[in-house]
DNA sequence: GAGTGGTCTAGACCACGTC
DNA sequence: ACGTGGTCTAGACCACTCG
């Protein structure tokens, strides 16, 4: 009866319904927009919110002008771990990918400075890749590194895990990190890396890391795409 | 020139510009959607768009129906440490207040068996709460308790903190806690509790807890707004 | 060049909150 | 009763992706 009041929890339903009996699966194409309002007789900013508010739960995401896809399951990351990326990801039976985008050498700006707990004016390396799970961009990575904790290190193979390479060439352990999760959206040329769309969410990660003589050596600015991952810990006492 | 072309983006960085001015103050209502479509010459729809992503952002917030609204800045919230909410909050110089909003016994749905890793069925109590930070809802939390490790708790005060009840009346210590951390949006009853709308995102957390003699007494399910937090984690090695 | 989502207009009615 | 956001129509053009 109410068919034509609430449209678009009816095509809200029936995606959530194709997606849970595996019609539709991870990393398929969903119908386009224009097509989905002709299928439910909506205009597209009918459709436009029903998909958003899936994205929003994270079912399906976006690629910007490319389309509505098929969320895979969540990455879960327990920042408690020792792991890196690769190892996590290849543990839970997926694939992963990084690729190094830019590399840059500045004095650390002020928010950088702040972060890193900087006194006085101080050259860093910044180092950006992007990081893939089963082929998808998921995870934009920013590291600050303080540019006299690590000569030399331009010239290494900067796709590899950094925490490896801190050790082996550096004998950096890291002996504590701060971590602070926060669900924001992100800056322009994140949002550009990972195909998204200016306004939509991530969740942004800051990580300090600590060596073995308790010096902060780097910081660490990770974007998520928001439904690729969940934030596991377990708190032994 | 372009003023006609990017409106949308005008109106995004001159309420930014205000937020950050404090000409706009946390808590404080922004013009309505109505009066900002004339004010910069634009659709409620085109209004609509920017506000969300200033949503999204984390610089605003809704109240359904109700208005647009500054938010304060964000919680700091460590699942490391043990203080419980009122403490977190007001150690943040912020006013907490916890309303008790119902109390069920059942038996154990599937979901939450599985949560507590019930392999029989199994009687629990539910207790929903809704927490307030400076006089705003932020934080609904569902606590699944099972029942036989808490005779007659619901004869007590449940507007205090569970944690200290546990030990006082039990002799309960926390010995261990699995916390996962799921940006996604929440369901109905959670929504409604915090004046907010179907589609919305919250930060939802999962807590297990584990006593003294490593058994699961209970789950806990928080439901946060998303601007309102922020994960904050030390770990030491 | 065809198809996609992104943005936009200029209205309308509804459901709910507030007084 | 009035003001708020929530939903919706029926179009349009733009910016970008893909083959």
């Amino acid at each position: 009866m109410d068919i034509t009041k609430k449209n678009s929890q009816n095509i809200k339903e029936i995606l959530r319904d194709q997606i849970s009996r595996q019609l539709l699966l991870p990393l398929q194409k969903i119908p386009s927009e224009r097509e989905l309002s002709e299928l439910f007789s909506l205009t597209r900013i009918s459709v436009k919110s029903a998909l958003h508010s899936l994205e929003v739960e994270g079912l399906i995401y976006r690629e910007n002008r490319r389309g509505w896809f098929v969320s895979p399951p969540r990455i879960e990351y327990n920042p408690l771990s020792r792991g890196h990326f690769h190892q996590m990801i290849s543990d839970q039976q997926r694939v992963a990918k990084t690729l190094l985008l830019n590399v840059k050498s500045m004095v650390a700006p002020s928010a950088i400075a702040t972060t890193l707990k900087l006194s006085k004016p101080t050259p860093i390396h910044i180092i950006e890749r992007l990081r893939y799970i089963d082929g998808r961009a998921v995870l934009f990575v920013e590291n600050c590194l303080i540019s006299q904790y690590f000569p030399d290190i331009l010239s290494e193979d900067l796709s590899q895990s950094l925490t490896e390479l801190y050790a082996k060439k550096y004998g950096f352990r890291n002996s504590c990190s701060h971590f602070d999760f926060i669900p924001t959206s992100a800056p322009e040329h994140v949002i550009h890396a990972l195909n998204m769309h200016p306004g939509q969410q991530v969740l942004k990660i800051c990580r300090v890391n600590y060596n073995q003589h308790n010096n902060i050596i780097d910081c660490e600015f990770e974007y998520w795409r928001p439904d690729a991952v969940m934030v596991s810990i377990n708190n032994r006492e």
